[in-house]
DNA sequence: GCCAACGTTGGC
DNA sequence: GCCAACGTTGGC
């Protein structure tokens, strides 16, 4: 069982959205380490669901891998923003697993609380610089985190 | 294969 | 809205 935070803009699709829709295509990802990320996903792995470019961004809850990635079909899509031209069908270029909603946490971690707990120095999310959609999360991280979401 | 120019992300 | 930090593109 792995663990993985993904980002999204919180105007753009909000885990309130996830909680509404309870299983979505987590498709639209167009970066080659966050690709192979999602393709890592394990059915059940769980996700932190973080809230990008947003007032108080930071990890507002849980979602669960309930599909392993597939070819994203928006890379197919012309008329869509991911439309990429150059992805056949013999060759897909992006995939996309499907993410379902756990939980929300009662309130936000915010990123700045992330940033002042000596245990996350190495947390991918708050290392200088990491601007990846799709990154893996220590146990030990991802457990901390839970916790201070109980708080 | 190098690297400058450009585009995007995302915190602040 | 600004800007640092990258990733991508394309000329050479």
């Amino acid at each position: 069982m792995k663990h993985w935070i993904v980002k999204s803009e919180e105007d753009v699709y909000s885990i309130d959205d996830l909680k509404r829709d309870k299983v979505t295509h987590w498709d639209g990802v167009r970066n080659y380490q966050a690709r192979n990320y999602l393709r890592e996903m394990a059915k059940g792995d769980t996700v932190l669901y973080y809230h990008s470019n947003c007032e108080t961004p930071g990890v507002v809850g849980v979602a669960r891998v309930a599909k392993t990635a597939y070819p994203d079909p928006s890379q197919y899509d012309k008329k869509s923003e991911y439309f990429d031209q150059k992805a056949t069908l013999d060759a897909p270029r992006w995939f996309c697993p499907d993410l379902q909603y756990v939980h929300k946490f009662k309130s936000v971690v915010a990123l700045e609380d992330l940033k002042s707990v000596p245990a996350l120095k190495e947390f991918q999310l708050i290392k200088r610089g990491n601007r990846l959609s799709v990154m893996p999360v220590a146990a030990a991280h991802f457990r901390l985190i839970e916790k201070m979401a109980e708080n």
